[in-house]
DNA sequence: ATAAAAACATACTAGTTAGTATGTTTTAAA
DNA sequence: TTTAAAACATACTAACTAGTATGTTTTTAT
């Protein structure tokens, strides 16, 4: 990596940091140049504005890591259905990235952007469609081999499943409590179990 | 309902619509007066600080609002597990103040507040849990009736169906388009069936 | 080694923000 | 009808915002 190509990457990875602490609108980008401590003569040598900026973090932050956390170790499961829960439990438990209090960055994102700024939404529609379409091709795979039930929806369980997930963050975010973890948890295992 | 009572009740409303389709951070109180046509004197007459103002919205139009749209009705529902399909359905296809775009009010709250705001995260709080209780309460009567099975949790219920409601929003807010809500409804529809 | 381009640095600007200071008008009780 | 408080109106401020103008330094190809 060149010196150029790391400050690049430096600034969106503290940018995303506190962007999903913050919010987009609120992080300022003084307050990037600030911690990052890059001048804002190299931030606008590397983005042309802000939203530049904010769609490079969905597609060279937020999406790789998304793809690691969850689109690969899917695709490349043996047992999907068991792989969906043991990857949310792990996604609400287990990564470090990813806090009680803040949420789901793509979530967040979507809630905060995706009204008025056609850009964001296209680079987040990109993203949660991939996700979307691997839960679903998983869903479609066990179905196969015959380990879940025939008249089971594929795409019904995925916006189930990926909307369950959403909406319990926002929970955790509102009590700041991972009580309400320990519950959905369960829940969704009851749920899973059913479609077999 | 008094001149003053009434122009402190404009505020509420109209900065609502404002902050329900903008945000709380990206409104400001320059175009919330704006669009009452009040001045900013009486702005501050009524509301000591944005956020006192933020916190009344919460209180006083969406608990209220809240409350007639889905606290009442599943409270006084004879067949609460129907109810709580039809009241979702309802919310996302027939509840006019309601919008695929802008999601859901009590949740684009959360995430946007919650974690940096003591008294939006109090508020909420109270808000989010009178709607879990009373649908745990209503999952509590459908066991007791022997219209549920008995080795349901109807607070793990209650999570799986708020969250799944609070993420699917969130996702005809990504894709602004209903199909989505269409998938949803299915899958719970199937949910809450199989606690029968 | 040199020249040109890439990468970065500093100082500024115009617009917006929440909130205040200081008024005037309206309401309602005596 | 007077008077005091409630309700509202106007003009301002200091801090912050994204973005720009105009530089200097570093890198890289020749």
């Amino acid at each position: 990596m060149t010196k150029a190509s790391n400050t690049r990457h430096t600034i969106l990875q503290k940018a995303f940091d506190l962007i999903y602490k913050k919010g987009y609108q609120t992080t300022s980008i003084d307050e990037i140049i600030a911690t990052t401590e890059v001048t804002k003569g190299a931030f606008y040598y590397h983005f042309k504005t802000k939203d530049e900026m904010g769609i490079a973090i969905i597609n060279e932050i937020v999406k790789p890591t998304m793809q690691d956390a969850f689109i690969f170790p899917l695709q490349n499961a043996s047992s999907p259905l068991e792989e969906i829960y043991r990857m949310t439990e792990s996604l609400l438990f287990d990564t470090p990235f990813l806090k009680l209090e803040y949420g789901c960055p793509a979530s967040n994102l979507t809630q905060e952007m995706t009204p008025w700024n056609e850009a964001f939404a296209q680079a987040l529609n990109e993203l949660i469609l991939e996700w979307q379409t691997t839960i679903e091709k998983a869903i479609q795979k066990e179905i196969e081999n015959g380990t879940v039930r025939s008249d089971i929806n594929p795409k019904q369980v995925a916006y189930f499943v990926m909307s369950s997930y959403w909406g319990i963050r926002n929970f955790g975010k509102a009590y700041n409590d991972t009580d309400c973890y320990h519950a959905y948890l369960k829940e969704l295992k009851q749920y899973l179990d059913q479609l077999k």
